[in-house]
DNA sequence: TTTTGCCTACGAATATTTTCGTAAACAAAC
DNA sequence: GTTTGTTTACGAAAATATTCGTAGGCAAAA
C-alpha cells in the first residue's frame, strides 16, 4: 500500500494535455509541452511511465508507440486538489477561497453572471 | 537572484499558525503543529530558519528564544497560490474553480449568502 | 560550581520530484 | 544487409523538500 500521492505540477501539465487532446503518444504530449517548457524527450517519457505506475494514466501498448490517456477524471482531480488547497491555505473555508478568487482575478461580466446563476442553484438546493 | 519559490505544504502549516497567533517562538509553533503532526522539534526549527532565509518570516533575536512572525501577508500568499492553481489545474478559468469549489464543498447557507453579497459587489464594480 | 534543560546553528541523512544518458528493439530508408 | 531514426525501459544524477542528530551556548535549579 503506497501513500496517497496527488499529481505533482509536472504531472498536472501532462494530465491537462491528455484531458484536452484525448489519447496521445508520448511524442505528441512532448511536443505540446515543448511550447512552454523545455526538457528532453526521455524526461516526458519517464514522467508518463511513472504516472502509468501510479495509475494516473492508462496505456495501449499495441502499437510501437504506446498510446496514453488519463485514467483519472478531470473533475475528480480538480476537486481533490481544491480540497487540499482549501484545507492548507484557506483554513477549511471554501467561501474564503471563492471570494479571494473573485476579488483578485479579473472576471468578466459574463462569467460573473454564470457564477451567480450557479450560486442560486446551489442555494436553492441547500435551503430545501 | 533565486528562483521564485512558493511556500511548500509544510511552510504553509507554519504560516497559518503565525497568521493566526501572531509573533511566536519556535516552541509555540511546534506545539501547535504537534497536535496534528508528529515531527521533532529541530525539524520545526530548521524549517523556520529556512523560511527566514527565504524571507517568508521575520524574526526578533533579542531574547534567548527568537520570536518569529510572518513576513508575507496572508492575502497575498493566498492569491499567489490561488493563481497558480487556476493556471495549472483550471486552465486559467477562475470561474471554473469557483463553481467547482461551490459544488463539491458543502457550504452552509450563511456562507452562500455572504458569497452572493460579495458577488453583487464585484459585479457592480465590473458593470460600471 | 555543577547539573539540567531548553535554545540555536549546522551538517547531513531521507525522501521526493525532475531530469537525462544509455542500451536495446524495431522498422523504414538506403 | 546496413544505416538511420524513433521508440521503450531503466538506472541514476540533480534538484528540492523534509527530517533529525549533535554540538555549543546560556540560564535557572540544585
Amino acid at each position: 500500500m503506497t501513500k496517497a500521492t496527488r499529481p505533482t505540477d509536472s504531472e498536472m501539465e501532462i494530465l491537462n494535455i491528455l484531458w484536452q487532446k484525448g489519447p496521445s503518444t508520448v511524442r505528441e504530449v512532448h511536443e505540446i509541452l515543448g511550447e512552454n517548457k523545455d526538457a528532453g524527450y526521455t524526461t516526458t517519457l519517464k514522467l508518463m511511465q511513472i504516472m502509468f505506475e501510479k495509475k494516473l494514466l492508462k496505456r495501449d501498448t499495441g502499437n510501437k508507440s504506446h498510446v496514453y490517456q488519463a485514467a483519472v477524471s478531470q473533475q475528480q482531480t480538480q476537486g481533490q486538489l481544491l480540497k487540499r488547497m482549501i484545507d492548507n491555505v484557506f483554513n477549511g473555508s471554501a467561501s474564503q477561497l471563492v471570494m479571494q478568487a473573485l476579488g483578485n482575478h479579473k472576471t468578466d461580466k459574463k462569467e460573473l453572471d454564470q457564477i451567480m446563476e450557479y450560486l442560486k442553484e446551489v442555494e436553492k438546493k441547500t435551503k430545501s
